[in-house]
RNA sequence: GGGCCUGUAGCUCAGAAGGAUAGAGCAACGGUUUCCUAAACCGUGGGUCGGGGGUUCGAAUCCCUCCAGGCCUACCA
């Protein structure tokens, strides 16, 4: 509704110019007014006008604001300033108009072609997830809704590199420290007193010096050589620990609302040999080429000595390669990354097969790229639009997947694969100390120091998840809101996931969090426990308003408050206030674009804060059941009902549930 | 050396493709509850938008340069 008047605005805003001073000129660029005295939308192209034409702005502005109208859902044109053109929308229509959106929402049926594959998480199935984990996630898993919300089809995709390094290393502090046999390790696996994935987070941490200590550099690589190749022990044993932390992860997520569609496994890119689709291509096409000499011989690299030219040509031979396949046969991630990516675009012509691989309480499959291929599976991959949320650090190696499409000729498809960056999660030197780490020196002095799985320093994500949930257990026990200790295990679990979900997502994805207890546990001010909180104040209103009034339903407000009332109701003395908070609600799905197009959530979190500040701002001011006519309070119920849909929609984007009570 | 990112209030951060008086949370101080109302609301103090130059009618925003910090630049991912 909103985003279709800027567009009417736009367009007209051409066509005038073109009839008033005859002049092409391009879509023109929306302000906000500072004040919504002065109008919803305005434009100040005026200025730039004034050059072209040797008028003064002003003069300009007069002029075409004559002659924009009529506008459908533009109700006047005003001139401010020195020269701006101000837009005040229709009030009355816009509001009804948001009524019926927001309490019928259309069904998010995709109305965009294609699909968009969001591939998050992905974490290494070596260890327990941790905080740095959460924000991967949590940024995905909302960037999956606002594309559903937008109308389009997306696939969630969780990429398992279950043949690397890291679950390599694992394998080797199993088979080498502890001297464990697989049969010892799936014991350990089905102890149910054992946390698996915190037991693994310990001993990938010691495998880092074990390696130190003894010496050994090739234990790594073989072991690594025999999980590629499926072969052995140590392949089975790596079957077993990802598979079991894979499930650990995915029963983490899930406590705070993060779904999958699908597990791609590295070791079935393997199997399958879709590498070895790739490589062919790749050598075919000359994309890539064997070293005989030099620092690589033996490797088959890739060159990245792109467009820059002048560049003296024996540097750039040297160094601007990249190795895709090691002097030893086995291929790097990147060598992978590309096969997968090639894939996801449905370039390889090949696909795997699939198999269910978890299931959610309510009977939601997660499926795997399995050997035992299953009936019925849903056909993955063959996306449009490829998103890939992996932390900046990642954005060389996310490059040279690009260039290897552009290498291979698929330029279009580079120019949809999205690297949706956002910088890392570190912990102050004080938190870190609080939580028993030994910094060294120069540690203390920085601003924060960075979460190693290999070092095993980092708050695990279960760790921080159950000091959440515990705490805001205590407020709602405390606050006596219900004596159900189900709904007050319901009510902290929700309120802890929107405390966790609102801080992960407030910051913008390139300043780095430095994590600290004091904010993240925070219930208070910028928080998902004030969103909620608001929510459950507008629905009291409507609870109490309800039990005085034997069969009322939000629904049935606008048969009781016309649009010509609602026009009443926004001229007159208290108008503006109301408006305002109407204005907001519309922008919702321009923020939601907006947050697509710049893959900054953040700009939803900082939106619905925004929203929820306003109402809590208008709340106090007008008391509604109090309000003695009637008419009014029909009004009032009729605005809350608007923001209150409105607040639910975007916390649900979040991933934030409401409770009933707080 | 090269590439990317950051620098805005005491702290943590917003700032819409250059626009109207630079905002929020926290912290500090002072107010507001027999309630739809305190997980909240209002008010006060607090700024050379890292420095310098430039483009422009107009710059926190664009360009150049310098300073400070971070990340990447592996036969790890």
């Amino acid at each position: 509704m909103y985003l279709e008047i800027q567009g009417r605005i736009r367009q007209k805003f051409r066509e005038t110019v073109k009839s008033v001073f005859n002049l092409e000129v391009g879509d023109p660029v929306f302000d906000f007014p500072p004040r919504p005295e002065l109008g919803d939308l305005s434009i100040a192209a005026s200025f730039e006008l004034a050059k072209k034409l040797r008028q003064p702005p002003r003069k300009i502005a007069d002029q075409l604001a004559a002659q924009l109208l009529p506008i459908e859902g533009v109700a006047r044109v005003s001139v401010a300033g020195a020269g701006y053109l101000n837009f005040h929308l229709d009030r009355a229509v816009l509001a009804s108009v948001l009524f019926q959106l927001r309490t019928f929402p259309a069904l998010a049926e995709a109305v965009h072609p294609g699909k968009v594959l969001v591939e998050h998480t992905s974490i290494n199935p070596n260890k327990a997830a941790h905080i740095g984990h959460l924000r991967n996630s949590v940024l995905g898993d909302t960037f999956v809704r606002l594309l559903s919300f937008r109308g389009h089809h997306v696939e969630t995709q969780n990429y398992i590199d279950n043949t690397g390094v890291q679950v390599a290393d694992v394998v080797v502090g199993f088979q080498h420290i502890e001297k464990k046999t697989v049969a010892e390790v799936r014991a350990l696996v089905e102890n149910k007193d054992v946390r698996f994935d915190y037991y693994c987070w310990d001993l990938y941490a010691r495998v880092s010096n074990f390696y130190i200590e003894s010496g050994d550099k090739e234990l790594r690589a073989a072991t690594l050589k025999a999980i590629e190749e499926g072969k052995g022990e140590p392949a089975e044993m790596a079957r077993l620990i990802s598979t079991a932390i894979v499930k650990l992860h995915l029963e983490t997520m899930q406590r705070i609302n993060v779904r999958y569609d699908v597990l791609v496994e590295e070791s079935e890119i393997l199997r399958l040999e879709f590498w070895k689709s790739a490589f062919e291509l790749m050598k075919e096409i000359g994309a890539i080429r064997f070293e005989t000499a030099g620092k690589n011989a033996g490797c088959w690299v890739m060159d990245l000595g792109d467009s820059e030219g002048e560049k003296s040509e024996e540097e750039s031979a040297a160094d601007d390669v990249k190795i895709i396949v090691r002097s030893n046969g086995t291929v790097t991630y990147v060598g992978k990354d590309i096969a997968y990516h090639m894939w996801k675009f449905g370039l390889l012509g090949k696909d795997f097969s699939y198999a269910p691989f978890y299931r959610y309480a309510d009977g939601k499959t997660v499926w795997h790229t399995g050997k035992e291929a299953q009936a019925g599976a849903p056909a993955f991959g063959h996306a449009s639009e490829a998103y890939a949320v992996i932390d900046t650090r990642q954005a060389y190696l996310q490059n040279i997947v690009a260039a290897a499409f552009r290498a291979l000729g698929f330029h279009d498809q580079a120019e949809h694969l999205h690297h949706f960056a956002y910088e890392v999660v570190g912990l102050s030197p004080a938190c870190a100390q609080e939580m028993g780490y030994e910094l060294r020196p120069e540690d203390l002095e920085r601003s924060y120091v960075e979460v190693s799985g290999r070092k095993g320093l980092g708050l695990k994500a279960d760790d921080l998840i159950d000091m959440l949930v515990a705490k805001a257990s205590e407020e709602v026990r405390s606050r006596e809101m219900t004596q159900d200790p189900a709904e007050q295990a319901a009510y902290g679990r929700m309120i802890a996931v929107s405390s966790l979900r609102y801080f992960l997502l407030k910051f913008s994805c390139h300043v780095i969090i430095t994590f600290d207890f004091k904010e993240a546990l925070a219930f208070e001010g910028e928080t998902g426990p004030y969103l909620q909180y608001t929510i459950v104040r507008a629905r009291n209103i409507f609870r109490k308003y309800a039990a005085d009034h034997e069969g009322f339903t939000p629904e049935s407000l606008p048969d009781k408050v016309k649009q010509t009332e609602l026009g009443r109701s926004f001229a007159g003395e208290d108008g503006t206030a109301f408006w305002e908070l109407v204005v907001l609600t519309a922008q919702l799905e321009m923020v939601a674009d907006q947050a697509i197009s710049t893959t900054e959530p953040a700009a939803v979190a900082k939106y619905v804060f925004r929203l929820a500040q306003t109402f809590n701002n208008f709340y106090h001011r007008f008391h509604i059941l109090h309000e003695p006519d009637s008419a009014r309070q029909n009004f009032l119920l009729y605005l809350v009902h608007i923001v209150e849909r409105t607040l639910t929609q975007t916390l649900g984007l979040m991933g934030i549930e409401v409770p009933e009570r707080m």
